[in-house]
DNA sequence: TTATATAAGTCAATGTCGCTGCCCTATGAG
DNA sequence: CTCATAGGGCAGCGACATTGACTTATATAA
């Protein structure tokens, strides 16, 4: 763990550079104050957006290290769980990832036995997902770390600030994510 | 862009599993049901992490990439450019990474004079960094993009999301990074 | 039935971004 | 003078993503 800098930098202003070649135009009424103020707005936002999922993914990050696994495993474990009997390509198009890149972790699942594959019944080219006895153990330890940063975050944030927090997200999705989560998620025929 | 799958999956219970090896334990007077509620409202917001968090940034990443650049650029760039003078080893710090991790990227920086360094005045070991006109150029050209994405978000939830989200936002990162982000951020000496 | 399209697996090559261990120079501070 | 610190650099590695091209099995439509 790093320790955060003393930051003993110089304190000159050009943190918030409102006028130069790109900067926004400004509504009627609207003062270079107001501009800028808004343009910090935004560059907090960035930073929270960069430290909270830095920090939030780091703690299953430290479960899967023990295993030899990475993030893209437990994105797989985790849609795989939510939707038994997923294909390989409507997975592929819920981590929004190559082929190539899926089939690296896939195989690493499967070899270890994380997850099974059946051939479809109904299309018999296709490869269904579940997992394992086994993967839903991992996956739910890997769960609980995050589930306990998540909900101690919540706690202390309060139930109206969690509203507030999920409608912004979900304003930053693209369009067919949101999509994937308004229709209840994993139900959908 | 993947189409977002049908998702023309088995519609079993098994989303949802409460019970077994690593259930959390339930408070008094919680029912199976309530517990089952609150594991649905974290795998929510675990998937809403991870699609923001990847569709906010894919922004920025189509400009990066046309000057073969990467995150990584685009984050120095960015706390460089909140801290102009700011030292290696407290750009360091901020990012979390290694010297090693940042060399790489900091070396193109500097060979493509989007950064420049200056010895010290107080200790002429510190190469300190700040933006050349182009980086900062550049820099705001990476910031427009996500500020639109960033600032649509925000207006379509409204104020009181944007506060709820800062809040648990900010409970989701590490101390150290709580502290950077309230002491007001760039300015401190 | 034949032709085309789709689901999935695979090979080879590439690039970013993080890590480790080790060594070096310049400079600051006791 | 000695030791610690700021920074740079080498070598090697691993995870994760990419592209393009090719193969197999199966489904579906002409």
């Amino acid at each position: 763990m790093p320790a955060m800098p003393s930051l003993k930098v110089a304190t000159d202003d050009a943190g918030l550079r409102a006028s130069g070649a790109g900067a926004r135009e400004m509504g009627a009424g609207e003062t270079q104050d107001d501009a800028a103020m808004r343009e910090e707005e935004i560059r907090l936002a960035q930073q929270m957006l960069f430290f909270a999922y830095r920090d939030f993914t780091r703690s299953a990050d430290l479960v899967l290290e023990e295993l030899g696994m990475g993030r893209a495993h437990h994105r797989a474990l985790h849609f795989i769980g939510r939707h038994p009997g997923i294909t390989v390509s409507d997975l592929l198009s819920l981590l929004g990832i190559t082929k190539q890149s899926l089939a690296r972790v896939l195989s690493a699942l499967l070899d270890q036995e994380y997850v099974i594959q059946e051939a479809g019944t109904a299309d018999r080219r296709q490869r269904l997902l579940t997992l394992t006895e086994k993967g839903a153990e991992f996956e739910r330890r890997l769960f609980e770390r995050q589930r306990d940063k998540l909900s101690a975050a919540f706690a202390a944030a309060g139930t109206s600030a969690v509203d507030g927090f999920r409608r912004v997200m979900r304003q930053l999705m693209d369009e067919q994510a949101k999509l994937y989560l308004d229709r209840g998620n994993p139900r959908l025929r």
